[in-house]
DNA sequence: TATGAATGAGCTTTCATTCAT
DNA sequence: AATGAATGAAAGCTCATTCAT
């Protein structure tokens, strides 16, 4: 009976091997041009044991989701445990964004093209997981608002939109232009100036202004 | 006024009904699982004509790519020719997203679903597209940082793409989640929150931070 | 009533265009593949039109049938008329072959490609033309044999198989190889190689194994 | 003797199996209309499976032409092999065609009816085996020529036209004509009587001539 | 566990033909 | 006579999935 365990690492080692082709596969050709064939290929064995381990190619898919999200709602979870300036919150999931593009960017690669819109694959069962991390998100706005950090004037809810759009587009436009950060500076004025403008606008401020001889850099 | 080419006429409005059919089935099924037969179905025709007008699914699926940036090319250079404020310009691509919405849409849908990410259908060609799009929004984000109207510590090229995912944002959550807008209040309510928060930034004004029982926790 | 001339004319004109457009794409393409679009565009004419002169592809495929074996049986029968020796026969039919070549190098083609042997168009109507080309050569044989020009000890059917393969083995390379012929000179060439290995055989005769010094030349 | 690639056996097996049934119905219907779907039905298989071991229809024939020539080509060249007189080596070869078409019928037949004309599946590619083909036979006659077997004057490639033609008149008639030989006597009688013409001529011999009593006219 | 032979639903596309204008 | 819009039969091919070994 005990014996099962080292078996059942070997399953998991397998089950984990797959996985990893089957993003892959799916990051170059996209999901529905993913044949079972071609991941199985990927991952050195016969296309039989795909479905040995995975069922289906859907539930495959379903796993990629539930890894996912997962992640993500354990780093949000975590984000929003401690109790830190909204900032620190908001830069912490940003930065899950771009470190998990770096450590595994086939899994942000297939968020961008195949979970976050790609209508084939949207069914009400796939659409909750966004609705929980917005709702997760939301929290946190919520819960700035009621520290008087964000204003009240806007909806959480629609502070969450534009938070998560605006990180989202940035993504975006790295995995499909196929552009790897630049190195950590990049990164971080990336990250800088995305929560710079949400937290404190896009507008030339005050100060500047006042200045008779303007923007004379 | 003098039926000078009737049948050319005749001609234009099929192609529109097969178009419009398209974007219908398109919209509901998703690009993929349109079937040419569900579109003339759709369209109250026999599928050898949606051949006879457009060739092939991928031609219908380039003049529906076309027809969305064509009107948002031609909104974007009306916007831009004007010698308005950015606030003013920015507004008018918003609410270009949203009235859009109100007339067709399965074309802001499918742009959502189909066309803004969908990896299988993304082909340099048709991501080309989007480059360019970003590079004219980027215009007008340059264009007003150096009218000193927005600040110029982050680059032109961030700011459009933390105003446009914001905006498309809101725009996908309405059409995943298949809201129509209720009334031109809610509408006003987004386009204002969105525009707020980009120029002037989410963050609590001074004027609450002033109050001596402040955020001081 | 004498009115129907002219425009009899016309029609008689405009169904020899089509005529020679088929005769050119089925060259071209081979029948399959030859669409009457094709062939009404190479006519400068609709498609519709096609329908209107040979009322369907099968009756345009066998026009052009009729149009190559009348041409050939005309010229047996002219040939079979006048009491000249075998080999004044032969030449002429040989001369037919190559001198429609030279004029009419697409029907030489799809003679070559399409009626030869094509099993795609064979049906027992088709194949009955191929027998009485084979009946009237025959004829022409046993004439021969009667008359001792031709050996007896060997069923004239059999001479009209080598004699017709040979000839047609030069016009198929031809027509496959797409070489027209050299100038006049490469055609004697050929024709008289072909009678007189028929007639002759391929043999080295004897006086030149007399001589002592061999092949000398 | 031990079973040793059982799996391997059963393959080629199947292979075999949908190859001859490919042949049969090719045989029946031509290549263009023989459906995948009747193959299969005469293999005793599903369509899929046709595409399991070939690929694709043209793979199917490109199959059959590879066995054809294959086939064809170890023939002449064990024929080339020995230094026999040239009657033996085109004895040999006309005997190859007639004996493969007791053994293989619908294989010589595809060859008349689909390989060795049919402009719709003629490419580069497979009228270069016929440019072999005739390479071969060419080499044949040049060294008859030499060795003062065969006449000199005529192109050794005119002569392997004129041999190969009329021996694939006589297959063709005999195959399209879905005649089989009756019996070795007939074979004979074609073989010689081919033979003699093409080394002897088929005009009649002095001898007779000299006769007094000759047919005289 | 592991393999890959076997199956067949499902889809796009072609193109001859019809027929209203 | 002439056009070409409209139709739909027909066929090839893909690939997820099953299952015997």
């Amino acid at each position: 009976m005990h014996r099962s365990e080292p078996s059942n690492n070997a399953k998991k080692q397998r089950e984990a091997t797959i996985f990893e082709a089957a993003c892959q596969v799916i990051r170059d050709k996209g999901f529905h041009h993913a044949r079972i064939t071609d991941i199985a290929q990927e991952a050195g064995i016969s296309y039989g044991l795909v479905y040995h381990y995975f069922g289906s190619k859907a539930h495959l898919y379903d796993a990629i989701l539930e890894e996912w999200w997962n992640g993500l709602f354990n780093a949000l979870e975590e984000t929003d445990r401690q109790s830190a300036p909204v900032e620190t919150k908001l830069s912490a999931i940003v930065h899950y964004f771009f470190d998990l593009y770096d450590q595994r960017p086939n899994l942000v690669h297939i968020f961008v093209t195949e979970i976050s819109r790609a209508s084939a694959n949207l069914t009400p069962a796939r659409l909750k997981f966004f609705k929980i991390f917005f709702d997760k998100t939301e929290k946190i706005m919520a819960g700035a608002q009621e520290t008087n950090e964000l204003r009240s004037d806007i909806k959480a809810r629609y502070l969450t939109y534009i938070f998560f759009g605006a990180l989202e587009s940035f993504v975006s436009t790295m995995v499909l232009e196929n552009q790897p950060l630049k190195g950590p500076a990049q990164k971080e004025r990336i990250v800088s100036g995305l929560l710079e403008v949400f937290l404190n606008g896009a507008r030339e401020k005050e100060r500047s202004r006042k200045q008779p001889g303007g923007r004379d850099r």
